[in-house]
RNA sequence: GGUCCCGUAGCUCAGCUGGAUAGAGCAACUGACUUCUAAUCAGUAGGUCACAGGUUCGAAUCCUGUCGGGAUCACCA
């Protein structure tokens, strides 16, 4: 039992011995004390006025005296309004820093027997990835890591958009313009190279459609179909995927290779395959920039047909209907979900399909208990039909669904938006960030005397340590605003200020030498600072146990920034080796080393890394 | 129009199951470096928590409504 356990116990028996009433431990309303009173912990005793029948703070001084006179580790307290502040005994807290000294790796939980996929990136194959993907991916990778801290077994996988329209132009385009080009020939990373086809299609059938848009057959279809006080413009604008599909020469072309691609031609399939393959070395690349990796990929060139024998199972058990045309139906309009189509009338799966199919496969392949899938908000509604569905076919891991829903990224200029060539490329910015953090190494100069190798791999640490920090410290949920030149800051709330208190310790321990730690015994009255960060240190693994349940690496986020806050203070207000007494300075080296270790794996559950020195 | 998400300092964001006088960072201003390396620390200033009701001893937090922003409502994925 830990000290908060204790004292919701304690509170938990002095309101039944004091008032004779019941209450239940874990509801005992227990914060930690706000920095302007004395104390550790507070609980709350308006709660229990009315079984009391006394005024809070009478309460509070007779829910006191039983505290500290029946729990050994509590020395103090006092009461304001309503408020019951505690305060432990430094031993406790001193102890406690020995006790997760001896631990391997204090915050990572016990396994708890439970295995959870997590999906994350699933990029289109047409074109590289860009800063959307770029959030979509740290949530998932840090999310992951996450979960293993709290004890889970984890299955990264994602599942690969390799075929549809989309990779069909780039494919055609290619065909077309390519003239036998390769990335080596143009000089380009690959997926940036099946990128150019893509935007090149997009141009040429851009200049197709604002042709045909001045010929006669377009003025007729504008003078039909016009809506009253639409112009030209604006009918154009929402007539283009009708050309696209009805009069286009080009989306004819890229349609019937869709065809033959789903026909098999194998001269298609192996062009297909040369793109993507293309575009898979590329996101290798990014990928291991990133420092993120997959442990099964999930193409939907191969799952794309799946689903179809579950939904005709379900529409003999009536959990599906069939109309007349033939198309399979789901009504779920007593959960407030609508009518949702899942097969076509020509008997062809829809995504709705897939998705359920995918399932249903990653389940046999890893059974998996609970499933966690990176999407973006846009897809809100698919993720909540697609999981009642799972409910309903009865899955077994059905409950353990969850859609790790996250809001897009704006740039402070508005909207990204491909077509107005405002998206941030992953590689670009990725090479930015560092640059930035060279510039700025470069005028410290602290690192000058190390091997160039060395200088670059810190660099490194401390570009992509602003851009990760920037990024997953904002609250999923919540859409959020992406400034390129915020986003390589590195003083204040950032990457490299976390890092710093790290680096500061490394430093210090360098020159401290060989200490030994038993000696921190002797130290036994904490200051304020020192007793800060150790009640920071005894809240670690709650925080990865609720970013967990959350699915929120942002709480850990916030967690590394004050407690590297706090370091700095400490750093500043009281001296490590130059410190009053040997007991202090063992204790303090001590303190720091374990704050360190604390830093580093939080920061490694948001995909963070240390430099030793900065 | 139906449904869902968001709205907190000039800007970017915290604020745990309702708890004390709503907090950080950036930007602005002031101070602290022959130091355990200042990517740091201390301070000043900055708020009608979108708005209006309601529940409660207590509401940024829960409920209802209004306004503003976004998403979604395809035999697309």
């Amino acid at each position: 039992m830990n000290i908060l356990d204790i004292i919701q116990d304690g509170v938990a028996k002095g309101v039944k011995e004091l008032y004779d009433h019941d209450i239940d431990p874990s509801s005992v309303n227990l914060s930690g004390t706000r920095k302007e009173f004395e104390g550790d912990y507070t609980v709350v005793v308006f709660p229990f006025t009315k079984a009391a029948k006394k005024k809070p703070d009478v309460i509070g001084e007779e829910l006191g005296n039983y505290l500290t006179q029946n729990i050994g580790q509590l020395v103090r307290f006092n009461v304001i309004k309503g408020f019951l502040n505690l305060v432990v005994s430094d031993d406790y807290w001193t102890d406690f820093l020995q006790d997760i000294a001896q631990q391997e790796q204090y915050g990572q939980h016990q396994p708890n027997g439970k295995k959870v996929m997590v999906e994350f990136s699933s990029p289109n194959t047409n074109k590289p990835l860009h800063l959307g993907h770029i959030r979509n991916i740290l949530l998932g990778w840090s999310t992951s890591r996450i979960l293993e801290a709290a004890g889970y077994e984890v299955v990264r996988v994602q599942i690969v958009n390799d075929r549809g329209i989309a990779i069909c132009k780039s494919m055609l385009a290619w065909q077309k313009f390519g003239e036998g080009a390769t990335p080596e020939s143009m000089g380009k990373k690959s997926d940036h190279f099946v990128g150019h086809f893509y935007v090149l299609f997009e141009q040429k059938f851009k200049e197709e459609y604002t042709a045909w848009q001045a010929s006669e057959e377009g003025q007729k279809v504008f003078a039909e179909k016009q809506k009253k006080d639409q112009d030209q413009t604006a009918f154009f604008k929402a007539y283009k995927n009708t050309y696209f599909n009805e009069y286009s020469a080009l989306g004819q072309e890229a349609k019937s290779m869709l065809l033959q691609w789903e026909a098999g031609d194998e001269a298609t399939i192996a062009l297909w395959k040369k793109m993507n393959n293309w575009v898979y070395q590329g996101f290798d690349v990014t990928y291991q920039n990133l420092g993120v990796h997959f442990d099964k990929l999930y193409y939907e060139s191969n799952t794309y047909l799946l689903g179809k024998e579950t939904v005709l199972n379900g529409l003999e058990n009536s959990t599906f209907y069939k109309k007349e045309d033939g198309s399979v139906w789901i009504d779920l309009e007593d959960a407030k979900l609508d009518h949702k189509l899942v097969l076509r009338s020509d008997g062809t799966s829809v995504y709705m399909t897939q998705d359920i199919g995918t399932a249903q496969l990653r389940y046999q392949d890893y059974g998996v208990d609970k499933m966690v899938y990176v999407v973006a908000d846009e897809q809100d509604y698919h993720f909540k039909v697609l999981f009642e569905i799972l409910k309903r076919l009865g899955e077994p891991y059905a409950d353990g669904l969850h859609h790790l829903s996250y809001g897009m990224v704006d740039l402070p200029s508005g909207k990204m938006k491909s077509r107005e060539g405002t998206v941030v490329d992953a590689d670009d910015l990725m090479a930015e960030v560092k640059e930035e953090a060279r510039m700025n190494s470069g005028e410290r100069g602290t690192i000058i005397d190390l091997p160039k190798e060395e200088q670059d791999d810190i660099i490194r640490k401390i570009g992509l340590a602003a851009l990760k920090y920037f990024i997953v410290r904002v609250n999923p949920q919540k859409r959020m605003t992406f400034d390129p030149k915020e986003s390589v800051d590195m003083q204040g709330q950032t990457g490299p200020y976390i890092q710093n208190a790290f680096v500061r310790i490394q430093s210090v321990l360098r020159k401290a030498g060989e200490i030994d730690f038993a000696k921190a015994k002797d130290y036994t009255t904490l200051q304020p600072q020192e007793k800060d960060i150790i009640l920071q240190l005894f809240d670690f693994p709650n925080i990865i146990e609720q970013a967990a349940n959350d699915y929120d690496p942002s709480h850990v986020g916030a967690y590394c920034y004050n407690l590297a806050k706090s370091f700095h203070k400490f750093y500043h207000d009281l001296p490590m080796l130059k410190a009053e007494t040997e007991a202090a300075k063992v204790f303090r080296l001590m303190l720091s080393t374990q704050l360190a270790k604390t830093l580093q794996f939080g920061m490694d559950l948001l995909g963070i890394e240390m430099p030793h020195k900065m």
